[in-house]
DNA sequence: GCTCTTTTTTATGATTTTTTAACGCTTTTG
DNA sequence: CAAAAGCGTTAAAAAATCATAAAAAAGAGC
């Protein structure tokens, strides 16, 4: 997915400039001709980066970013024709991850983007899901059942990923066919029969007797959660 | 407590008045005029902030970055007399969090620093790898098997420190492949075949019967710790 | 230039995974 | 009750993936 990026800026050349710039480096460009319009927007579209010029008609740029950072941490790149220092440093410490002078060199400018991205990037977190002795980490791709590791192939963990993440509800036949062998697999069955038994094999202590992957006969399975 | 800075600069001049600027505004600063040392340095006090100047005597600025960039994450500003764009792009794409030419304004310094260290995560990291006699020492790019050294080229290096860095878990063909060899190189599986085939028979005592590298079928490799 | 090392490409056999097929059991339905 | 349909299990055939060796190409050092 193209990364998204917010210019808020008055001066429809610069808007115009910047999303040339953005769009040619592979983003996706969503402009701004006001501060409240701008807060609107990052609010609304979720950017992955915001260029924000300080110098708007309604409200003051440093002023935007403080009202951004009350609820966002997106990264935001003050662009600005002032170079004074005291505004520099005013708009570095109200929560911009940069400041670049106008005029700007573009390669620069997207240069700096990237350390903006790259820096963005964490919260890794992990999600986790645990019943009865069974274990699923889907950020390291780790099962384990009563604390021991179990080695799944891709298909068996597609399917119990898929079963996972809907844990607690009835996946039908079609949904899972289709999200795991591909819409053209929708009626392969037995494809599901067998993988499903996989899986109890490999999971459930008693695979005669499952506990954790249930059969709702006629429509599909369910993870008890 | 109070941060840690430090200053690598071959300018005697300059890291005096860097520390003075810096112990103004309440960093304990420690320093290195060269290189080498710097990285060494970094290692061993781990400060929350590095600064960076590019002109060192022994090696170019950007390799200590990289180098640098190889094991830690430590938020570093690069301070240059060269104002060249080329220069400044290949610095933020090494891995630098802001570039800064001198002569600079001390108040913006601190302004930016104290952007790197809002912007620096708690980052616990990882330096040595240490599990059934395989040890790898990635600040010294050191790689031991039952105390022996082990000599491994450059992209052998580049996979394992990949693989340490993520050990424990599953690290899929794409992602190595696009850290290693460029995300261009996405599809050439065999590579990934031909250098794990080479490093078993470097690290493990029974290349046949790996022990540290185990293969994730269709999904990727992982480093057992 | 030449040699030695490293990387990339190619080839082949082994291993693992996926698909297909067969059979018995249970439940539903006429 | 008997036939049909759905499910679970197992085994094999087919396909995909993997490991390894070795050749070719590219690069580094002299």
């Amino acid at each position: 997915m193209k990364p998204l990026a917010l210019v808020i800026d008055d001066e429809v050349q610069i808007r115009r400039l910047l999303r040339f710039a953005l769009e040619a480096a592979d983003y996706t460009v969503c402009e701004a001709d006001r501060g409240q319009l701008g807060l609107a927007e990052a609010a609304l579209r979720r950017p992955d980066v915001i260029l924000l010029d300080l110098g708007l008609p309604d409200l003051d740029g440093v002023e935007v970013l403080k009202r951004l950072r009350e609820w966002s941490e997106t990264s935001v790149l003050v662009l600005s024709v002032r170079d004074a220092e005291d505004q520099k440093i005013a708009a570095l410490d109200a929560g911009a991850d940069d400041y670049v002078t106008k005029p700007f060199s573009t390669p620069e400018l997207l240069a700096r983007l990237r350390v903006a991205q790259r820096r963005a990037r964490p919260a890794e977190e992990t999600t986790t899901f645990a019943h009865n002795g069974l274990q699923v980490d889907l950020t390291n791709r780790r099962v384990t059942v009563d604390g021991k590791e179990v080695s799944l192939t891709a298909t068996e963990y597609a399917l119990l990923r898929l079963l996972v993440r809907h844990a607690g509800r009835v996946i039908t036949h079609r949904q899972m066919l289709r999200e795991v062998w591909g819409s053209n697999a929708e009626e392969h069955r037995q494809y599901l029969r067998v993988y499903i038994t996989h899986l109890r094999r490999k999971i459930e202590r008693d695979p005669q007797n499952p506990v954790h992957i249930k059969t709702e006969s006629g429509i599909g399975y369910r993870l008890i959660s």
